[in-house]
DNA sequence: TTGTAGGCGTTATCAG
DNA sequence: CTGATAACGCCTACAA
């Protein structure tokens, strides 16, 4: 009873050819109605159901996309996984998901994992040091979309925040409350994000006349933020204002005034790139942020990929930067 | 170039058979070290990667796992996957993620497409409403394990946490400060956690000989956190201390706090089943909790997986119920 | 040791 | 309109 049933199966208890079986199976040209039915009535008896890995193997197409994020725990990536789903399971397409955890090797890994399990695509979120890969990977035909950290120069789709405009509008804002010593704790300057938002920043500081004295590197982490406190408080002229380069490094700062019971905004105000609650409203004070939209990426990768898959997966060099917006909390007050 | 390179390919570089190439390629059977390395050549000259899709039709093995969750966004959700990942990563399985946002219809549709994929096993966390599927898919000789969420009577594996224990534990402690009003903030009695959890703290309540008037329905969502304390604030006799069964609940009970101004523990002793923070520590007050294992659930659900396709697939009936541990925050006070 | 042939489950082509 | 047959890419007996 619990032998795998193939469309052979269905054929020989329907009575008729491989041949037809297949054809009412999939819809696809014409047969007679009497045998269509017979054909469903064995598919039923039978429990059939088609095998998706020998329909790739004749069709080389395998109804699966690949997602590769850096980290499946960060609420930001999963929203973004989120969004790819929500496009592509109604299109009946799979998705096999997994994580580089920063590291290029695994990374590596990963894509030739997808390559042999002939994925129709790929969305990815790159550490940014396997573009040879990438390059090979597009010259094999395989659509790729590139997710949240945008490279240039490569044959690829991005779809990610537009990390420089976000940071500007960041410093706009600290300028127009009349801030003048902001404090800028950096991220990871070995990282896309890390140097486009390092540079917004300082460009925007300059750009306005303000001081770029106050800088820390406290790359991406908790740990980083909280750390970027201890040497801000431990400068002259400390600053009346800091801007993180993301939620953790936000957490950490957070975190670190909570200690030393600085009061935020009356002492201090901060402002964050990245959101630090996306669900509930706990946090006190909540965050002045700009905003991304991990879900509308998702789901424009998707759709891009899949509009490239039905196209004949002709590469299109389409590149979307969306602007994220500023909402304003209450951790952030003018200058008095 | 940029055809498809197939093992046919590399043998005829190569000069040899498709079955010397074979052999080389998976490392079987005896091959003259020449032609090894001959065809090794080839494989780099070609870039040669074999199709797993070609080998699972062979095999049957497609090297890939299911995973359906409930929520990609949820934080336990996702930590449990990372867990999974951790250890088919290494033994180079790859999982395909999907999620079924509690909705059964969606449920049967993704373990639909796993069939069809012939995914070689599938970790559930299942709405709970689809056990004839899962029946069938285990008849079908697919090893499943659910995790999170026990069904009893099925023939699949589960690991979960015991969520009996964990209530059973948040009672006890309050009972041990001195609460005898305690307020219970349920979830959704649809649900196996729902009805699980709500049994144990009933029974723990009569066992104590607490008071059990103070009951409310909150179904597991942030807002019924809130109107549970409305709810609470409304009756005579207003309880002193909480129990939340799940972290949404709890957050929606410490936002209608705030709102309220009533401080915790001082005015309200606040205790919930599952953590609110995973990561920072920043949502005041810290919560009394008792916390779960997502992590260890999904490490052990792979490691079973893998342990039952390894031995020729056939159902074991392993049962794990992990044990919680209470972790005291400072939202919780005795009695005065 | 090497090569050849058959088949995994489907679909597409092409006679009948 | 239907049915036999040949691929898809690979592995594995088995024969040479």
């Amino acid at each position: 009873m619990n032998k795998k049933v193939t469309i052979r199966d269905v054929a020989e208890l329907a009575g008729v050819s491989l041949g037809t079986a297949s054809k009412v199976i999939n819809n696809t040209g014409n047969v007679q109605i009497e045998l269509k039915d017979k054909v469903n009535a064995a598919i039923k008896a039978l429990q059939y159901s088609p095998n998706m890995i020998a329909r790739s193997l004749k069709s080389s197409v395998s109804k699966t996309i690949a997602v590769l994020l850096s980290n499946l725990t960060n609420p930001f990536q999963m929203t973004l996984a989120k969004g790819i789903e929500e496009v592509i399971f109604e299109k009946d397409y799979l998705f096999i998901i997994s994580s580089t955890n920063e590291n290029p090797t695994i990374e590596r890994k990963n894509l030739q994992m997808f390559y042999e399990q002939r994925v129709d695509g790929i969305i990815l979120c790159s550490t940014g040091h396997v573009n040879e890969e990438i390059i090979s990977l597009a010259e094999r035909n395989i659509p790729i979309v590139l997710v949240d950290r945008p490279i240039s120069h490569l044959p690829v789709n991005i779809v990610a925040d537009d990390n420089f405009i976000g940071m500007e509008k960041l410093v706009t804002y600290l300028y127009e409350l009349g801030h003048k010593e902001i404090g800028v704790v950096h991220g990871d300057l070995n990282t896309i994000h890390g140097r486009i938002r390092h540079k917004a920043v300082l460009q925007s500081l300059v750009k306005y006349g303000l001081s770029t004295r106050h800088q820390y590197i406290g790359d991406f982490t908790y740990k980083g933020g909280q750390n970027a406190v201890d040497y801000f408080l431990s400068t002259t002229n400390v600053p009346t204002a800091i801007i993180t380069s993301n939620n953790n490094m936000t957490a950490g700062v957070l975190k670190a005034c909570q200690n030393y019971k600085i009061t935020i905004p009356e002492q201090l105000t901060v402002v964050s790139f990245g959101e630090l609650e996306y669900e509930w409203d706990l946090i006190v004070p909540k965050v002045t942020s700009v905003v991304q939209s991990p879900r509308e990426i998702g789901k424009k990768a998707a759709t891009i990929l899949l509009e490239q898959l039905k196209n004949g997966g002709h590469h299109q060099n389409i590149q979307i930067f969306i602007e994220p917006e500023i909402v304003i909390g209450n951790s952030s007050s003018p200058l008095h």
